[in-house]
RNA sequence: CGGGUCAUAGCGCAGUUUGGUAGCGCGCCUGGUUCGGGACCAGGAGGCCCCGGGUUCAAGUCCCGGUGACCCGACCA
C-alpha cells in the first residue's frame, strides 16, 4: 500500500476531549474521528487493526467449536416482552417504532435473539451442544460514554451464547470459552487478569471478567498477593469478624449538632473515630425508599446491596424522598422509628453506644444499641471491601488495583431458556431445557487496551499480530531516483510476503519517521544514506531502541528473522 | 438525571472584561531552496464566531431561550 493513497490524517497536537493514551494514539495516529457523543469512525488504517482482532477473535472462536452466525441488530420488541427485560432495560436500551407503530429495539445484548434461533430450530438433545456466535454491532444509550472507543453508545462486540443439556455441559463451554479467551488476548498482545464477576442483571451464578489492568480502569478490582483470590470490587469480600462489644450499654441521648452532617464532622465534634457511627443512607429500589445503615468506616456495596434485596434498580433518594422519610433534611437520618424497611450489614448488628442521625434537623443521638433500639428487616454482607483488610480465603491482606474488562463469561443458566419457553426433546422421549452460557469480547476496547499496554512517547508500538501492517519502507528523499527505485524494489519483492506500507509522501525524513512511530508500524526500513555508502538499509523494531543495518542481498532473510522473531511473542 | 466547564478556520487557541472591518500557531494549496527525527523563504485558500430571538446606529462580544460537546458521580463489552 502506498502511504500517498491512503487517508492517514495524523495530527501533532492533541485533540482536547481526548483524555487518556490511547485516545489522544487513536485520534492523533489517525485511526478514529468522532462523529457524534460515543460514536466514532474507524478510519481506514483503524479498521485494519480492527479486523485484524475480529480475525483472530473469529479464528479462535471457529477452533474451539462455536458457530458464527449474524442476526439483525434491529430486534422486534416482542422478543424483549417475552424475556420480561422490556421494562427492565430501562433507558439504556435504544428504542424505536417501525412505520407501523411496532415498538422495536436496536440490540444492547443479544440473548433473547440467540434463545429464540435455539427455540425455533432445534428439536433434539441430538443438536446440542451448541455455542452461537457473532461479531456485530451493539448499542447501548450510555450515560455517559467516556474515553473514546473504550465506552461509545455504538460498538463492536463478540457475544456467544452456549445451550447445553446440562449442567455438566455448561461447565464444560465455560472452561472452553475460558481458555479460549486466553487465547484470543494472548494472541492480540494484552495482558489480562481473570478476576471473579457479579452476575448483574443478567441472571445466573458463575460469572469472570477478564481485565487490563491499567490505571485508567474503571473497574476496581482486590486481589489477594499469598493465594489466588482476585474479585471485582462489587462482590469481593473480606474476612471480618464482627464481635458484639463488652460495654455496657447506655441509655440513648439527643444531642445537638448544628453544622455537622457528614461523618468527617461528626467525628470530629464527638471527637471519636468513624467507626463508632452508624451511616444511614436512604435508597430507592424498584421506586420504594428502604433505610440502608453500615458502620461509619465502611461504604455500601451497591451491587451487594441490590442483590441481597433482590432489587433490579437502585438509586440513592433525592433529598425530597428523605425528607419524607426520616422527616429531616440530608445529613440527620437513623434508623430509628422508622416506618420503612431497614436493611443492615452486618458490622452494624454488633454495634453498641453507637451514633446516628434523630432524624431531626441538626440534632444526632449517642448510645444507639442494635436490638434495642431498633432491628432490621434484612442483615447481610453489604461492604464494600478495601484495600488492607484481610483476605477471605487466607487472611492475607488484600489489594486493590484498577482495571479495563475487555471480557466476561458468564453461566447464565435457565433464566432466557425458561422465560422464552425453549424446549427440546431428550433421549429419553421427554422435553426438557437447555441451559445456557454466554461470553462476550469488546472488539474495539480490546484495541484501545492493546495500546495502553502498548506506547511509548512517540505512540503506538502495535504487536506484529494486530498492526495495520507488518513493515513500512520509508525512503528518505523522493527526489532521489536511486533510493526511490530501490524502495520501490523491496517493495514489490516483501509485499508478496507481508503487509507492507511505504511512505511515499515527498515530506521530509523526520515527518515520515514521526508518523511511523506514531502509527506503531513494527518493523522500519529506512531506504536513505547507508545505501549510496554501503548498499545497506536500516531496519528498526519498533519495540526496540536500536537499529540495524543490513545489506540489501541479506535483506529477505533479516526481515523473515524479524518477523518470526515478533510473531513469536504472541504465540499461545 | 444532578454538579462543573466549554462552543471562534481542518487541529490547538486568543479576541468577550470596556460593543466599532475576524486574529495567532500548526496543518492545507502554489512556487522556490532544502532533505536521517515534525525545515526555511515568498505568496495564497479557508469563517452562518453552535442555533434562534432580543437590545443597539452597530453584537463573536450585552440580554433571553435552545442545542451540542467535555469533565466529576449512578450503567456496562
Amino acid at each position: 500500500m502506498l502511504l500517498s493513497k491512503m487517508l492517514v490524517p495524523t495530527l501533532r497536537e492533541v485533540p482536547k476531549d481526548a483524555e487518556i493514551t490511547s485516545h489522544i494514539l487513536m485520534y492523533r495516529a489517525g485511526l478514529i474521528r468522532k462523529l457524534g457523543s460515543g460514536l466514532y469512525t474507524f478510519l481506514p488504517m483503524g479498521l485494519r487493526t480492527l479486523h485484524k482482532v475480529i480475525n483472530i477473535i473469529r479464528e479462535e472462536m471457529n477452533n474451539s467449536g462455536a458457530l458464527e452466525l449474524l442476526p439483525p441488530i434491529l430486534i422486534p420488541a416482542e422478543y424483549w416482552k417475552e424475556s420480561g427485560r422490556y421494562d427492565l432495560m430501562g433507558k439504556e436500551m435504544f428504542r424505536l417504532k417501525d412505520r407501523h407503530e411496532a415498538d422495536m429495539v436496536l440490540g444492547p445484548t443479544h440473548e433473547e435473539v440467540f434463545t429464540s434461533v435455539v427455540r425455533e430450530n432445534v428439536r433434539s438433545y441430538r443438536d446440542l451442544p451448541l455455542n452461537l456466535y457473532q461479531i456485530n454491532t451493539k448499542f447501548r444509550d450510555e450515560i455517559r460514554p467516556r474515553f473514546g472507543v473504550m465506552r461509545c453508545r455504538e460498538f463492536i462486540m463478540k457475544d456467544a451464547y452456549s445451550f447445553d443439556i446440562d449442567e455438566a455441559g455448561l461447565d464444560k463451554h465455560y472452561e472452553i470459552m475460558r481458555v479460549t479467551y486466553r487465547r484470543i488476548f494472548k494472541r492480540c498482545g494484552l495482558e489480562v487478569v481473570p478476576v471473579l464477576a457479579d452476575t448483574g442483571n443478567m441472571g445466573g451464578s458463575a460469572s469472570e471478567e477478564f481485565m487490563v489492568p491499567s490505571t485508567v480502569g474503571e473497574e476496581e478490582i482486590i486481589k489477594c498477593p499469598k493465594c489466588d483470590y482476585v474479585a471485582n470490587v462489587e462482590l469481593a469480600k473480606s474476612h471480618y469478624e464482627f464481635k458484639e462489644e463488652n460495654i455496657q450499654p447506655l441509655p440513648i441521648e439527643e444531642v445537638h449538632t448544628p453544622n455537622a452532617k457528614t461523618i468527617e464532622e461528626l467525628v470530629k465534634f464527638f471527637n471519636t473515630t468513624p467507626d463508632h457511627f452508624i451511616k444511614s443512607i436512604v435508597y430507592v429500589a424498584d421506586g420504594i425508599p428502604i433505610m440502608v445503615v453500615i458502620r461509619g468506616d465502611f461504604e455500601i456495596n451497591e451491587t451487594k446491596l441490590k442483590n441481597l434485596i433482590k432489587a433490579n434498580n437502585l438509586e440513592l433518594a433525592d433529598e425530597e424522598t428523605i425528607l419524607k422519610v426520616t422527616n429531616a433534611p440530608v445529613g440527620f437520618a437513623s434508623p430509628i422509628g422508622l416506618k420503612v424497611k431497614i436493611i443492615a450489614d452486618e458490622s452494624v448488628v454488633v454495634m453498641k453506644n453507637a451514633i446516628s442521625g434523630a432524624n431531626k434537623k441538626d440534632y444526632h443521638l449517642k448510645n444507639i444499641c442494635y436490638s434495642r433500639d431498633f432491628k432490621a428487616d434484612l442483615i447481610g454482607d453489604i461492604r464494600k471491601v478495601k484495600s488492607g483488610e484481610s483476605c477471605p480465603k487466607c487472611k492475607a491482606t488484600l489489594e486493590s488495583y484498577r482495571g479495563i474488562e475487555v471480557g466476561h463469561i458468564f453461566k447464565l443458566g435457565y433464566k432466557y431458556t425458561n422465560s422464552m419457553n425453549v424446549k427440546v426433546l431428550g433421549k429419553d422421549g421427554k422435553e426438557f431445557t437447555p441451559i445456557m452460557g454466554c461470553y462476550g469480547i469488546g472488539v474495539g476496547r480490546t484495541m484501545a487496551s492493546v495500546i495502553e499496554q502498548n506506547n511509548d512517547e512517540d505512540g503506538i508500538i502495535w504487536p506484529i499480530t494486530i498492526a495495520p501492517f507488518h513493515i513500512i519502507i520509508v525512503p528518505i528523499n523522493m527526489q532521489d531516483e536511486k533510493l526511490v527505485k530501490t524502495a520501490f524494489e523491496i517493495y514489490e519483492r516483501l509485499s508478496e510476503r507481508y503487509e507492507v506500507l511505504i511512505d511515499d509522501r515527498d515530506e521530509r525524513p523526520g515527518v515520515k519517521f514521526k508518523d511511523a512511530d506514531l502509527i506503531g508500524i513494527p518493523i522500519r526500513i529506512t531506504v536513505g544514506k547507508t545505501f549510496h555508502e554501503t548498499e545497506s538499509l536500516e531496519l528498526k523494531v519498533r519495540r526496540k531502541k536500536d537499529k540495524i543495518l543490513v545489506k540489501l542481498k541479506e535483506l529477505d532473510k533479516k526481515i523473515e528473522e524479524i518477523y518470526n522473531e515478533e510473531k513469536r511473542l504472541y504465540e499461545v
